[in-house]
RNA sequence: CGCGGGAUAGAGCAGCUAGGUAGCUCGUCGGGCUCAUAACCCGAAGGUCGUUGGUUCAAAUCCAACUCCCGCAA
C-alpha cells in the first residue's frame, strides 16, 4: 500500500513519522514551500520537508495546489493522508483516489485552524482524534474514526505530540480496514469552529481567573508566546501555575523576593519560568532578583 | 540580502569611545541585631567576559567571521 502524504506542521511530521514507523511506504510527501519567516526573512522549509527530506522520501512544494494536479496524477499511490496540510484542495484531487485526514479534535467540535490551542484554552478536560474522508467543506468530512484523550494539564507541545502518535495510531487501523469502514455523517449542528490566534492573544492580564491565565500559558507560552507587562518590561512566560495567596488585588505582587506571585480576578499564579533578554529560560525567583524594584509596581491590566 | 537591540558571577546591569588588577545592585552561604521584615550591620563564596580566529608586550575593550537571543515587520 502507497501513501501521498501531505502536512506542514510539527503535528503532521510526527504523524508521517508513525506512519513510516508501521512501516507504511510513502512514495511522495507535499508540504508548503519555503517561506521567509523569522528575522531576517530567512527562506525556511517546513519541519514535514526537513524530516522527509532526511529520510529519502520525494518532496514536493506546490505554491498552488490546483495548479499541478496533473503532477500529483503522475505519482504511483493507493491513499493520500492529509494532516494539517495548510492548503484547500481541489475537487478534482479529492476525486481522484481515497484522501483521509487526520484533526487534532472531536470533531464537530473544534474545526478549522487551531483546535489543540482552543481546546486548551478551553481547559478541556478531554480531547481526541479524528480520522475522517476530506471533503470540499473543511474538516467536514464523514468520520471513520474517533478515539478521545483525557488531558493532564500538558502544554502545547507535548499535547500535540501525544494527540499526533495517538492519530498515527488510528491512521494505521484505517488504512489497513479501510473497505470496512463504514463512514459517519458529521452532526452539522454541533459544530463548532476555531480561528488562528495571534501575539496579541498571548497577553496576560490579571482581571482574568488563574485558571483562564493558566490555560493560557499552556496554550501559546510555546508558540507566539506569553507576556505581561510590569513597569514597562515586557515579560515572557513560560510556566505559570496557581498559587494560594487571596488576599491580593488584581496585578497585586507578592511581597516575597523569593516568589514571583501575582493577585488576578479570583485569587493568585505564580510565574515559576521565564525567559531572560538573552534567551535564557530562568526561574521566577530569579526574575525577581534581578528587577527587585518591580515589587513595588503592578501587573498591568 | 527587511529594520533595530543584545550576550560580562544564579538574576539585572556598568566597564568598551581612548587596550593595562573583574566592578555595582539583588540573590545565595556564614555571623550579628530585631516581636517582626522586600528591614539593617559585618563577612564569604561565586566569572573560560557567547564561540573561533586576527592585531598587540598585553584584549571584556580594537578588527573579522560565526552562533544564539529579544523587539518590530511578514
Amino acid at each position: 500500500m502507497k501513501i501521498l502524504f501531505l502536512g506542514s506542521s510539527r503535528f503532521s511530521k510526527i504523524v508521517l513519522e508513525s506512519l513510516l514507523n508501521a512501516g507504511f511506504d510513502v512514495s511522495c510527501v507535499i508540504t508548503q514551500p519555503d517561506k521567509p519567516s523569522g528575522r531576517g526573512h530567512k527562506l525556511t522549509p517546513t519541519e514535514v520537508n526537513v524530516f522527509a527530506t532526511e529520510r529519502g522520501i520525494d518532496v514536493k512544494t506546490f505554491d498552488k495546489f490546483r495548479l499541478h494536479l496533473d503532477e500529483v496524477e503522475q505519482v504511483d499511490y493507493d491513499y493520500a493522508v492529509v494532516a494539517s496540510y495548510g492548503q484547500i484542495l481541489p475537487m478534482a484531487f479529492l476525486d481522484m483516489k481515497p484522501c483521509i485526514n487526520v484533526h487534532p479534535s472531536l470533531l464537530p467540535k473544534y474545526r478549522g485552524a487551531s483546535p489543540l490551542q482552543s481546546s486548551i484554552l478551553n481547559g478541556d478536560k478531554t480531547t481526541g482524534v479524528t480520522i475522517m474522508k476530506v471533503a470540499q467543506k473543511v474538516d467536514a468530512g464523514d468520520i471513520l474514526a474517533q478515539e478521545t484523550f483525557e488531558t493532564n494539564g500538558e502544554y502545547y507541545l507535548e499535547l500535540e505530540e501525544k494527540l499526533a502518535i495517538l492519530g498515527g495510531k488510528m491512521l494505521e487501523k484505517v488504512l489497513k480496514n479501510y473497505k470496512n469502514i463504514i463512514p459517519v455523517q458529521q452532526n452539522e449542528e454541533e459544530a463548532t469552529f476555531t480561528r488562528k490566534f495571534e501575539k496579541v492573544d498571548g497577553e496576560l492580564s490579571p482581571t482574568l481567573t488563574s485558571d483562564e491565565l493558566v490555560n493560557k500559558v499552556r496554550a501559546f507560552s510555546q508558540l507566539q508566546g506569553t507576556f505581561l507587562t510590569v513597569d514597562e518590561i515586557n515579560i515572557k512566560v513560560l510556566k505559570l501555575t496557581a498559587a494560594n495567596y487571596n488576599n491580593l488585588d488584581e496585578g497585586e505582587l507578592l511581597q516575597d523576593k523569593k516568589h514571583f506571585v501575582f493577585g488576578c480576578k479570583n485569587g493568585s499564579v505564580e510565574v515559576v519560568e521565564c525567559l531572560s533578554p538573552y534567551g535564557k529560560k530562568i526561574s521566577g525567583r530569579d526574575f525577581i532578583n534581578g528587577h527587585n524594584e518591580i515589587l513595588s509596581k503592578r501587573v498591568k491590566c
